[in-house]
DNA sequence: CATTGACGGTACGGTACGGTACTGTATTCT
DNA sequence: AGAATACAGTACCGTACCGTACCGTCAATG
């Protein structure tokens, strides 16, 4: 077991952060084969020492990247399955919509296809972000909007292997219209079925939230 | 346009389809970074003269890859939506399922991710598998099996979406239970709720209560 | 003022890579 | 038989990479 985290990671620390910020831009275009220590620093615009003081390998500045990408979702309880739902995919959208979001997922993914350590931190971060989720489906069921019969683990596959799949394989935007069909769908997939749904299908969804922008 | 195929490809050329099937093992276990000529020319026992008298740079061997990787699926015209979903999943499964497949695929979205020629070859081979299945719904359609209201290009996200993200991401293996509940989605997607699809789904949350479809 | 420590800059060693060129040999085609 | 081709093997070149080491500078601390 290496260091994933070998110190306080870019907390006060400004050269820290414009190495992992210039990580994520070199990622971003240029992938893997452009992600070399040298571009590293001089993106960064820091010095090879630099980096190496702060992380051992190359292998620990991708895992201290994940780390950093690993905000979970938040989303206020709100007493509704429906509202709740639309603010998580809300968050989800801005997400996978960020730019570079594509190429530095398709890097990460395939760090992770073939790297253990890597494939187990990528995988913390998506059950982080896929908790939220349950979260409201657990409050859901409380409430008795749902039954609880279904799976919820796999339900995972079905909330987010679309938006995944048009993000990241097909490279398209996720606009909102689009988002509001992965929703209907989702809640078919719970067990709602679009004639429960009936009103609801006008949600014109997500006012504009909060302003903010890209990580 | 570069050369994509700049032969006969792997017809009456064993060599030519020994270095195909190393790379394609190479890729697996070790990913791009263990994805380099020398190790190719020696798991394949093939000397380096031999691929570059074949593919001009390694680029051209990916495209080659995938390029033999778009076998599309084939299925029976059986006059029936659900049959021939099945079909067309089964294919799906075995394809999901094949030893390495979440090794390569993962690496060859990271190269597409990056490179266009490359993003333009994959999403060929997505199409072709996709025009299968377009197919089926298409003949569903004039048989009055579903309506033809639902945007069947976004259908593709929901229909491969959650496999691809179970298998890929997850790196789990897609078990005939997982199947099963995929196709159930499926078909909600395209308008068959679960109460039109035989009671073959303990659906029993919901009092079987209005049928047809939405808007 | 002396010490400490992080910094940018740079040079370096060792290695590995992609691609080319050149052997000599076996097989096939004419 | 003779010509042409495909082959394995290998040496090679230029480049790029990772990680380390060392330098002089500068700011903060005591």
């Amino acid at each position: 077991m290496s260091a994933g985290s070998p110190g306080p990671d870019s907390l006060d620390d400004p050269a820290g952060a414009s190495i992992l910020d210039a990580a994520m831009r070199l990622l971003a275009d240029g992938g893997l084969t452009a992600f070399t220590t040298d571009r590293l620093a001089s993106t960064a615009r820091v010095s090879k020492s630099s980096i190496y003081r702060r992380w051992p390998d190359k292998k620990s500045i991708f895992l201290a990247l994940m780390k950093q990408w690993g905000r979970r979702a938040e989303v206020d309880e709100m007493g509704d399955l429906r509202a709740e739902m639309a603010q998580w995919y809300a968050d989800r959208q801005r997400t996978y919509n960020s730019p570079g979001f594509r190429q530095v997922s398709a890097s990460l993914v395939e760090l992770a296809a073939h790297d253990r350590e890597i494939d187990e931190v990528l995988n913390a971060y998506r059950r982080s972000t896929w908790n939220t989720m349950r979260g409201i489906l657990a409050r859901a069921i409380d409430r008795g909007e749902i039954a609880a019969d279904g799976d919820l683990e796999r339900m995972e596959q079905f909330f987010l292997g679309p938006l995944y799949f048009r993000a990241v394989l097909e490279g398209q935007e996720i606009d909102d219209a689009t988002m509001v069909d992965f929703q209907r769908l989702a809640l078919a997939a719970v067990g709602l079925g679009p004639e429960q749904q009936l009103g609801a299908c006008a949600m014109d969804h997500v006012g504009a939230g909060a302003e903010e922008r890209n990580p």
